[in-house]
DNA sequence: ACAAGTCTGTTGTTTTTCCAACGGAAAAGG
DNA sequence: CCTTTTCCGTTGGAAAAACAACAGACTTGT
């Protein structure tokens, strides 16, 4: 597990972590890894979990695929973040999405009920990893949160542009990439993909934004 | 505070908690209590919080108007529940959606820094008070998720059937009310009411479902 | 009991999205 | 280098949602 302590060292949960802190906490935490291979599944609905996991690498998305077979991005997972979070609650049920590895991807699996009841004075990060945890729990909150307002948005339209300048302000930068190519991109924002790609086109030539692939630039109006 | 004991026990964060535990957390908590009339605003966008609140009695709504006016209800709480908890994080910003008491609410207000830091020894419930937030929070992100899925719908019709037969799951009954009027459950699934009143309509006479005011019944097909 | 206001269903028109299909460009793979 | 596959923009017709407007039923407050 040694290899991993960088990794983690730039993660949330174990933010001001020393290698000694993390080291001791992989283990306290019964902390295994899994790799899966790109296009694998991770989990599946239906199934059941009850680890904490973290990416270590790779890329995960979160899916769901309804009745007739629409497909449906409900989150994308980068390296170093935290998922599985909903399903730590005792008798929680059954997963409700699928989790596909999108590239070659390796998942850390912590044992939720240690990091939540063994003694917090045995580690000395322990107190700090719960904190972390919360943290990191309530940013994914906030960020769900986030993606229901482009989902309320009621047109294409105004999807993309909320979903984009959202983008261009966590990025800092009028000028960032996205983690998604086109149908993804519609299948995030839950809207079909040609349509979407019209809409791209017709805010394009009205001066609003430029796009090469997945390279965006907004202008000012 | 002590009148607030009873609602308290009924919470999910005080779970498992006797009166003198909620008593010596109220105060150990710093905890402060506040009414609102129905119609007003508890918290706007752009202002900032860092308490961790629970909801004594009222209802709230979660919104947003976005730049054209176009009102959104982002969630609902009812008495017991705790928001507010996306706003944890230190330097997490302004807030995004407004707060408004559709009903004459009390809101209480935890110090969420003492909840966090201060040593989980002194009160004999503190370390029970960790997991049952964590516990809270993860299951609100699960919700959030399922409203996601909701949304995702690509149809007025699947929005609806998705988030009824889920309801109808959670009372455990296939009659059951929803704590939404027309106009509120259009702004909850982001559609046009008018439309939506039609396509409920519609699933009335098709023999799937039955409703009278805001109470609902499905039927089998 | 009455008036004012709200809530709900309905209708017709306009606008937008969805869907299926296609061709060219780019990428991947051997 | 060539073949195969994926990705992206485009089009036209079908379907659905948005919008505006209205009338009846029900609530609320006085």
């Amino acid at each position: 597990m040694k290899k991993y302590v960088p990794i983690l060292k730039r993660t949330k949960l174990f933010s001001g972590a020393g290698d000694d802190d993390i080291l001791s906490m992989l283990n306290c935490l019964n902390a295994t890894a899994r790799a899966y291979n790109k296009g694998e599944y991770a989990f599946r609905q239906g199934g059941y979990i009850r680890d904490l996991m973290i990416l270590a690498e790779g890329r995960l998305h979160i899916q769901k695929e309804d009745y007739w077979g629409n497909l449906n991005i409900l989150n994308e997972i980068r390296p170093g973040e935290m998922f599985g979070e909903a399903y730590i609650v005792p008798n929680s049920g059954a997963l409700m999405n699928d989790v596909i590895a999108t590239e070659a991807s390796t998942v850390l699996f912590f044992d939720i009920d240690r990091i939540l009841t063994a003694c917090p004075s045995a580690c000395p990060f322990h107190t700090q990893l719960l904190k972390n945890m919360f943290y990191t729990i309530s940013e994914k909150n906030k960020s769900l949160v986030q993606k229901l307002s482009y989902m309320s948005a009621r047109s294409t339209r105004e999807k993309l542009l909320s979903y984009l300048s959202d983008e261009a302000k966590r990025q800092n930068s009028s000028s960032f990439s996205i983690p998604f190519n086109r149908q993804q991109l519609a299948d995030f924002l839950s809207v079909d993909r040609s349509a979407m790609s019209g809409e791209l086109c017709k805010l394009r030539d009205e001066g609003l934004l430029g796009f090469h692939k997945s390279e965006f630039t907004l202008y000012e109006v």
